[in-house]
DNA sequence: CACGTCCTTATTGGATGCAATCTGCGGCTA
DNA sequence: TAGCCGCAGATTGCATCCAATAAGGACGTG
């Protein structure tokens, strides 16, 4: 890989990611190349690399398709990210909030609680909080200061349409529940109280998996991916 | 990667975790494809398979060299370790151990136990010792039935020399309470006692990673890996 | 008509050639 | 003498070529 490597591999996973190659789907080096205007040499070095990974399933001398995800591996993954996630939030209350985290935070719940007020409804509410939800929990995951659980956790977030279909059905009393948890996680972590900030943080990675793996069955049945 | 690329690509990892290649080594894609007595071709796939992973460090139009791991990588990977392992052992606790897990954890134990009560003392116990201690974590690891968290703890375990440096000081009083833990740890999971299995699996994970330390200082002191 | 074999074809795996980029050194200049 | 420019060597990045393997279909035979 390279200048143009780094892209090819970025194209691809972004791809999977956004769900344009679909669980199943076969990538062929020479389509693939001749799509993104490249030659087959880095395209096959994006594979390999995303095959590693585990995004792709790959077989010698027969091509790489997209891995296919089933309901029991969001259950597992999430298992291990309720774990994760919550030791990010008890290491960041005991680390405390530097004035960056914390008017991040501030601003994300500010902004959040504008979108509660809103009285008209529609879709564009949720392409609102999306950002302001991941910048609050990266805010947490940046407090606390271990960039190798960073890592761990963003490998438990690269399953495609995660985020998609983690908040496909979504409400104004799903948005106003999200932004209490917020707030009280916010809270424990402004006291430095690590056992209360990962129990909090524990129960809201349950609840989004619980949904997430409601929606993906919805999804599933519904023959997409 | 292919038949061959996929043979490439494990000499090149072991080569880094026996610490044949040390950290800060540079890795030039013509003199390791001559070594290995292949082309450039399956080495560059190897390499960057090895640099997504994190075990080299990339730089385009630079090359790759062996990442260099601080304690402080160390500390916070351990971290990151005890919440996996133990989450192993309470879903361990949950699940039961089947037939085949039972029998491998016992024998794990009992021939630890001969160990113990060898008179003779030398460096080959310890090379006795390693593998049945591997079995047995192994065995908790798979009584977990989580795949992807088993793939995340390997993932943890993935540093150069990181065996080696963790058993580097190793003497009877080591073993001895080893074996003790292993023991606890096993009754717990028979008594299918979660929270019990978890706390023994956190705190043995904890001193391995204060015995990991203590070993990798003394190692990076001595100017060696 | 069914099954097995052989062959064709498409696709991947590996090797090599060439262009682009970076590094190090020597010389030049202020 | 210190700093900068430029050239030469080495190394990586990408494209292309050829071999090897697997899949699918046609054909022949029982």
């Amino acid at each position: 890989m390279s200048t143009r490597g780094l892209e090819v591999t970025r194209d691809i996973r972004e791809g999977i990611a956004e769900g344009r190659y679909p669980g199943g789907f076969r990538l062929n080096e020479a389509e693939m190349a001749a799509r993104l205007g490249v030659s087959r040499t880095p395209v096959r070095n994006a594979l390999s690399v995303l095959a590693a990974e585990g995004l792709l399933d790959y077989t010698p001398n027969a091509g790489y398709t997209v891995h296919r995800f089933t309901v029991e591996d969001i259950e597992e993954i999430f298992r291990v990210r309720i774990e994760l996630e919550s030791l990010a939030a008890r290491l960041a209350a005991e680390n405390g909030l530097d004035p960056a985290q914390d008017a991040a935070m501030r601003e994300s719940l500010e902004r959040t609680a504008e979108l509660v007020g809103r009285s008209c409804w529609n879709t564009r509410i949720r392409e609102a909080f999306l950002p302001l939800n991941r910048s609050f929990h990266a805010a947490v995951r940046e407090a606390a200061r271990n960039a190798f659980l960073v890592a761990m956790i963003h490998k438990t977030n690269e399953v495609p349409l995660f985020d998609l279909i983690r908040w496909r059905r979504f409400d104004a009393e799903l948005l106003r529940q999200s932004l209490d948890e917020h707030r009280e996680l916010f809270d424990a972590l402004s006291r430095r109280q690590p056992e209360r900030a990962a129990r909090i943080q524990a129960e809201h990675t349950y609840r989004a998996g619980r949904r997430m793996v409601q929606n993906w069955s919805r999804t599933e049945a519904a023959g997409g991916m």
